[in-house]
DNA sequence: ATGACTGACGATGTCAGA
């Protein structure tokens, strides 16, 4: 079972993209962030043509997710346990082969002195609230969480620690959410550091590997232990008009 | 010149992203 997450920066501007990253690569899922569209305007013809059907929750010009799998998804939700009717599309899970699959888009925050930096913190701590009122099932947690976890996921520790994405509190909420019995399944396979997700668009970051990792697969212990490969795809920042984040990959063996 | 952002909305700029 090969699962992706893509922060994809708008499916209208991407879907070409993805569509031939899908016919490569091949995931039996990909949990989609960014997608800037309303449910109508999803490209889920030409996914479906590839073989997925797609799950989706999306809003005018901001956000938005999906999750987009060849296996059956069940039990589909929308959004946090206690969000109101207006709330921003930023998660949606499903329960595909028992895994229960979530695609989240955290708040961005803005700047750790904001009033959107506590609703980011809130944020997370609500999405633990909903993982543990959500349906059984090995938790398979994706998404772009706007929080890089530890020095060897920024390219300056000292020039960003306190700054927003490497703040103390981001890393309290998220080690919290974590606390749950999530594990970080790039980390299973991967322990330098220099690897990132996320590119700033400006000032030749990705040339210069100035970047973040920001983008996760959290998997539940048990799950942990299937954890065959993670990877993160770089090439899908050296195309044409790319994303400013890249595909997390993992591939979990049959349980 | 060795640097230079991208997308949505719906405009000839503004906002947001991270």
């Amino acid at each position: 079972m090969k699962i992706a997450t893509w922060n994809v920066n708008s499916i209208r501007a991407r879907h070409e993209l993805v569509l031939d990253w899908l016919k490569r690569v091949e995931p039996d899922v990909l949990c989609m962030q960014e997608t800037k569209v309303v449910d109508d305007d999803f490209p889920t013809d030409e996914l479906m043509r590839l073989g997925y059907a797609v799950a989706m929750a999306g809003q005018k010009t901001y956000n938005g997710v999906a999750i987009a799998s060849r296996r059956p998804m069940k039990d589909i939700a929308v959004g946090l346990h206690d969000d109101g009717p207006e709330a921003d599309k930023r998660l949606i899970a499903a329960t595909i082969d028992g895994l229960r699959v979530l695609s989240a888009y955290i708040p961005n925050g803005k700047s750790p002195t904001l009033p959107a930096f506590q609703g980011k913190l809130h944020w997370l701590a609500r999405l633990r609230e909903t993982l543990e009122r959500g349906p059984a099932g090995e938790i398979v947690l994706c998404g772009d969480f706007n929080v890089a976890i530890d020095d060897r996921d920024v390219y300056d520790p000292e020039a960003m620690r306190g700054q927003l994405h490497f703040h103390p509190e981001e890393h309290k909420a998220l080690a919290h959410l974590l606390d749950l019995g999530l594990v970080d399944a790039f980390r299973l396979h991967h322990e330098e550091g220099g690897l990132y997700s996320w590119w700033d668009y400006r000032g030749g970051g990705f040339r210069k590997n100035q970047g973040l990792r920001i983008d996760y697969v959290f998997v539940g212990k048990a799950l942990a232990a299937h954890c065959r490969d993670a990877s993160m795809d770089v090439d899908a920042r050296r195309r044409d008009k790319p994303s400013d984040h890249i595909p997390v990959v993992v591939e979990l063996d049959q349980p």
